[in-house]
DNA sequence: AGGGTTCAGTCAACATTGTTGACAATGATG
DNA sequence: CATCATTGTCAACAATGTTGACTGAACCCT
């Protein structure tokens, strides 16, 4: 069942399937960008007609929708809990952004998502699962799995929106130097003075020190 | 000039401005929902041809920054520095973040722009000014900005986008109840022993506690 | 004032998009 | 063999962003 041998299914016009077909969509959204994911330019890179896509998703929605689960499937693979309840929150969060990132142009869509299928269930029972092993009870842990899961996935997905904006239009992307760089300093002296550091810090390092600190606030809350 | 009391939503064809515009945008909006932003719409809202549009913004793109930068704006009236840096910080994150979610549907699609315009300044110079002065080193003001800052622009684009599509599609907003409680429990038992909790928690008691956790972590980071 | 230039709004048109309904091939089932 | 559901194909529709040509008014410089 578990799709490991993607053979070579490409190419051929006949033979669809919900997965060659998100396999095809991701494939496209990294070569083209997101606003490639359309019916038709699907269609032609799998050598079908556009409309034989309904056939397999009622809607583009449904296709969405299954794009995420993907991406969540891919965050837990191979995926084990360690001795710290810790490390293994941070572990989730961490796979989730990274899957979510291998396909941003994807994950901007995707990421607001509610799928309720199997991947984001495990995802859920999991996180909850090491909380409660933690040590937090019951509502406690269910709020903190609230904060963390959506924290990784606004993040990610803001994140994410940014390079796939950035790609196409760089100048939002260098925005954050040169607008800073070209504030006038004596209505905006902080921000002139900081230009040079502003664009120093990547967005990973954001996310994993904005991560630590939550987690900081969480260890605190920590009952006992 | 400038039309304070614009009541009467379809006005005289003639004297079109960015300001009439963002506004009729951000009334279309609030009414018939985001998909709804659409130049024909617009114009017809304002009782003028789609097209006149491109006289004010070359492009769609360049209308939504400006609503976005409006929405900023927005969230800065009437701001004030309080005496404590901590609750300044906090403030000037829930101004943003309700600023944006009075206006979901044009928050969902602008939240995630860089608009480098006068509010976007003004609200990062306020932000470094409070850290500075709390004590805060040059880098480090820098940094927690921009975590403090993703942060609020994140997950209230998570949020708002959440909204959009639940008012569309309900189901998405009812799967987090749905779903978990009719998790198989045998394979999911903390997922679905914490069902009747999960819906609980409102996307506003979530936000704010992980804020806190935040500002605890950010506090315990405080030189001397 | 007069002539020229720019601005602001209008109209028709084009390429793309998601989506639908009718039709054809194919394989399983009775 | 006949029947039926499945899966892919074709043509078409409404709606979207965007462009270029056209029109009328306002403004500026002699």
């Amino acid at each position: 069942m578990a799709g490991t041998g993607t053979s070579a299914p490409r190419q051929r016009a006949k033979g669809l399937s919900r997965e060659v077909i998100v396999d095809a969509c991701l494939q496209l959204a990294d070569e083209a960008g997101g606003s490639a994911l359309t019916f038709r330019r699907i269609g032609q890179l799998l050598g079908a007609d556009p409309t034989a896509l309904y056939r397999h998703f009622k809607d583009k929605d449904e296709l969405l929708l299954a794009l995420a689960d993907r991406l969540i499937g891919d965050a837990l693979r191979d995926f084990e809990p360690g001795p710290s309840w810790r490390d293994t929150i941070k572990d989730l969060v961490v796979r989730g952004r990274r899957a979510y990132l291998a396909h941003p142009q994807v994950a901007a869509l995707a990421a607001v998502r509610v799928t309720r299928q199997e991947s984001e269930m495990q995802f859920i029972e999991t996180m909850l699962s090491t909380l409660r092993q933690a040590g937090f009870g019951r509502d406690d842990a269910v709020r903190i799995y609230r904060a963390c899961a959506d924290f990784m996935l606004a993040w990610t997905g803001f994140g994410a929106a940014l390079k796939s904006l950035g790609e196409k239009s760089e100048a939002d992307n260098r925005a954050w130097a040169e607008a800073y760089a070209q504030a006038p300093a004596d209505r905006f002296p902080n921000a002139a003075a900081s230009a040079a550091a502003m664009p120093g810090i990547s967005d990973e390092e954001n996310f994993a020190f904005a991560l630590d600190l939550l987690l900081d606030g969480i260890e605190a809350r920590l009952p006992g």
